[in-house]
DNA sequence: CTGCATCCGACCAGATACTG
DNA sequence: CAGTATCTGGTCGGATGCAG
């Protein structure tokens, strides 16, 4: 895998603006915001942030998610040291997943966008409506 | 265009627990949370929030981006309410791309995350080293 | 119970060519 | 300049079967 050396591509001529700018493909905090672009990985941080849970009751509260893509996405946070993994030693197995120290600091922001969703999707909902009616009317 | 035919799953057959509950797949919030899936999103939102700008400022300032995606990306945004269009009939042809109300409500929570990643992907690129170097190991 | 391996269809996104 | 249209390879993600 190895996230390569991206040689630095002409484009970014600019000097950077700052330190970790995002909008420099070849800015390491761009795979950060891969890490949220991941819709599950929202939900699941969402979850843990509660506390620990095991992966059968992430797998029963995150409504629409299958089985491969919940240990991807757990596996990812695992890499990324945002997510810690407990095996117990049990028949059958236990297995128990909670946030690290620095995965805690992730749901501040997480929460702020979950609120803001929460609130507006509403409004977004009527925006698309009516471009959707203006759009329809063009034709 | 593509906006997806969300396929109503027949695992929903609890009730919606909360009014915008983004753990239930029905629940419209679950879009909202799509729109900033999308990783261009958070970028285009990020420079409109310092004003308007013309589409080619924006390709040009989002390292990376192809042509069609920021179209596409536009697009979306507009139809979500959050980005405004204005055509101006010169020729060449301008068009000025802007944040509307809505739109503005979602920078605070997109700078949140922002930031986050800035000042956190040192921490992740480390662990993943770490993880890396760990599962080698294994082999 | 928790996971990995594989197959496979659907969708995404880049490249390219063309228009107002 | 700011798009649209189309083709296509690559990736995502679900389903299934097997294993510790």
């Amino acid at each position: 895998m190895v996230t390569a050396s991206v040689d630095q591509p002409a484009a970014v001529r600019l000097s950077i603006p700052e330190p970790g700018d995002p909008y420099a493909a070849a800015c390491p905090s761009r795979r950060v915001l891969d890490l949220i672009g991941d819709k599950w990985t929202v939900l699941v941080v969402g979850i843990l942030a509660e506390g620990t849970a095991r992966f059968s009751e992430l797998r029963r509260r995150i409504d629409g998610i299958s089985q491969k893509m919940l240990t991807q996405t757990l596996r990812m946070l695992e890499r990324d040291g945002l997510v810690h993994r407990t095996v117990h030693a049990e028949v059958p197995v236990r297995v128990e997943y909670s946030l690290t120290e620095a995965g805690r600091t992730l749901v501040v922001p997480l929460k702020a966008l979950q609120e803001w969703a929460v609130q507006h999707f509403g409004d977004v909902l009527t925006a698309q409506a009516e471009h959707d009616a203006r759009s329809a009317q063009d034709e």
